[in-house]
DNA sequence: GTGAAAGCGCTAACAA
DNA sequence: TTGTTAGCGCTTTCAC
């Protein structure tokens, strides 16, 4: 009977630790051949209604679990998604990260994560190893998209990518959504003027470590002198520690203190904002009936706290669906066809909103 | 019907997205065999010196990347370890996996994170696209480690893993990392009654989804019988939304205004000593002034809050990490020989720590 | 020390 | 509709 010169009766014992069937096994025990069990699982309108249900039968008998190695393999695809973001430990990016799982999972599509922790060597070491995988392309947010050695090594390589945070600085060179940082900050420290403040500080992290915090300040400066105010240089804090400094303390307490010290704090994202109004309750000082203070970011958490956080608000799940979104259409556009003019936009700006929380009031 | 030669074209320009070269052309570049430019990567101890140099020139001069496909496929293992989590949008997961993340990348291991959710099905679902990928071994989290589908599974298919929160339950079953939920939770509690409180009552996720709130809810009583106190039933809030819902706030005002009301609350989880703070301080209460509040987790947000959330510290980041470090043990003790003693042991208990914090004081 | 050869599990021409 | 046949890029015996 078995007129195939098959050497591989070996499925007696358990080859890989998870399941011994490959579609070989499944492909005897329906008696077709390779191709046509192949076929029932990736183009399944190829083959007969009942030779299906015969292949089918088999590999729920055996067990079988498709080998993805192999198909990448084969196929020159690998229909994995590389994801990078600086941290998980800021909500945004977990909530980031949930809207791209989402995404990927509806679109068949995995994952593979990695963190930068903001560090442009890291970057790099990540980024190799998500092209060892042979990735199909990637979703990223990179400290500094206009000047990232990263990006120029992906736009070398030619593998596909997507930003996610990072704002397309230069005209049409990359993909990229994000809402639009500068405007959105202009129009939360509006808000803050609207309230009556005129001595309007920023805390920000570094600005080596987030072309976002940079633009947002532009926006703080845009607003400022649109009322005829005069902008303050940024307050930088290093990156934000588990825990206060007596240094930062002292930063913000000037701040705030200094004759004529600033009424409002416009914070570029927001957890700075919450250290610094912890920072700000323990100088001491109420908010917002002292101080008030405005965030960046709309991190769910804002809104458990007490009182609620004030701040711009972005889509951060969306961010992330809609760059994997942008992501997959170039992917399946470059695979139709290699018209330039095909494929999603570069730009994609998602609107912001403004959370009112609590913690933006009137000049003390 | 196009014809096909379109494919060459294509693949005259590059062939990968990523890069063009794989080891033949490096062996042949080298003028060596694909064996011998094989083992200068992978056993470099093998081949002599000059020989050895002279691949890598190639390598560097070609941009050689190494297809880990093509590495995995043929070595039946993947190196890749599957990540299951239950949510990374609370920071506890998120510094897990940033342990997991370092210990991964010191073995020279690849990683592959999906989010569960709490729920069962999609635990289901996320493990076998886990196991699709080969992962050679997984680390997880899961709601009910004595009670969990996927569990049994994984261990009909003999899959390594090793759990990390959830602590094993029956004696030798899995492999695990944790803290003694039950213990630290009594711990915790024995700091209330410290305070002078005797009215402690606990506010918890759905047990259906936690065995470790079960188990810290067990602590509680534990601390409460052993000084004479009467165990109050647990309150159980749905898990945590972003915002508060009235209902939520109306539980908790009865639970602390009630006729002889509760003095202070044990929430199993710091998200939702945050959540039920906020909700307190909305009711006109404050913390600690009029109600205690003591957390459990040991998230770095609860020390950014002002007051400085009080709870039971668990060493996340380490818990990922041991985790990591306990399955590859697993893995490799497997590999070397079946010897059923080998290996690393199954159970991980690491010490947990009181936060004193701030949210914690003497009963009104 | 090095090379030749045989696949790992799967997909996709092409043929029937 | 189904089968045959080549590999995808790499590791790994086994000879030399």
């Amino acid at each position: 009977m078995p007129r195939k010169p098959a050497a591989l009766a070996t499925s007696s014992a358990s080859p890989t630790p998870s399941n011994g069937a490959t579609l070989m096994n499944v492909a005897q025990a329906a008696s077709v051949s390779l191709a046509t069990a192949s076929r029932v699982f990736s183009n399944p309108e190829l083959v007969r209604q009942d030779t299906a249900e015969r292949v089918l039968r088999a590999a729920g008998e055996l067990g079988f679990r498709p080998n993805l190695l192999g198909a990448k393999l084969r196929a020159q695809r690998t229909r994995i998604v590389g994801v990078m973001l600086p941290t998980l430990e800021n909500a945004v990016f977990a909530e980031c990260w949930r809207g791209i799982e989402e995404a990927a999972l509806a679109q068949g599509y995995s994952l593979m994560l990695v963190t930068s922790r903001y560090d442009p060597a890291r970057e790099r070491e990540r980024i190799e190893y998500l092209l060892r995988h042979r990735v199909d392309g990637m979703v990223l947010t990179v400290a500094d998209a206009a000047r990232s050695a990263v990006l120029d090594q992906l736009d070398a390589e030619r593998v596909p990518y997507v930003l996610a945070y990072n704002q397309g600085t230069r005209r049409g060179k990359h993909y990229w959504v994000s809402v639009d940082n500068r405007v959105s900050a202009r129009a939360g420290v509006e808000t803050l003027i609207a309230a009556g403040h005129r001595r309007i500080a920023v805390v920000s992290g570094a600005f080596a470590a987030s072309d976002r915090a940079k633009q947002r300040y532009a926006g703080y400066q845009d607003a400022m002198r649109a009322h005829g105010l005069e902008p303050l240089p940024p307050l930088s804090l290093p990156a934000h520690t588990p825990t206060h400094t007596p240094e930062e303390a002292e930063h913000i307490r000037r701040l705030v203190t200094a004759p004529r010290g600033s009424t409002a704090l416009f914070c570029t994202n927001d957890m700075l904002a919450i250290g610094v109004i912890s920072i700000l309750k323990r100088l001491g000082l109420s908010v917002p009936g002292d101080i008030s203070v405005l965030g960046y970011d709309g991190i769910e958490l804002g809104q458990l706290l007490e009182p609620p956080l004030s701040t711009v608000v972005q889509p951060n799940n969306e961010i992330g669906a809609r760059a994997l979104a942008c992501l997959l259409a170039r992917l399946n556009a470059a695979g139709a066809d290699a018209a330039p003019d095909r494929g999603p936009p570069r730009a994609t700006l998602l609107p912001h909103a403004i959370r009112a929380g609590a913690t933006v009031g009137p000049p003390a």
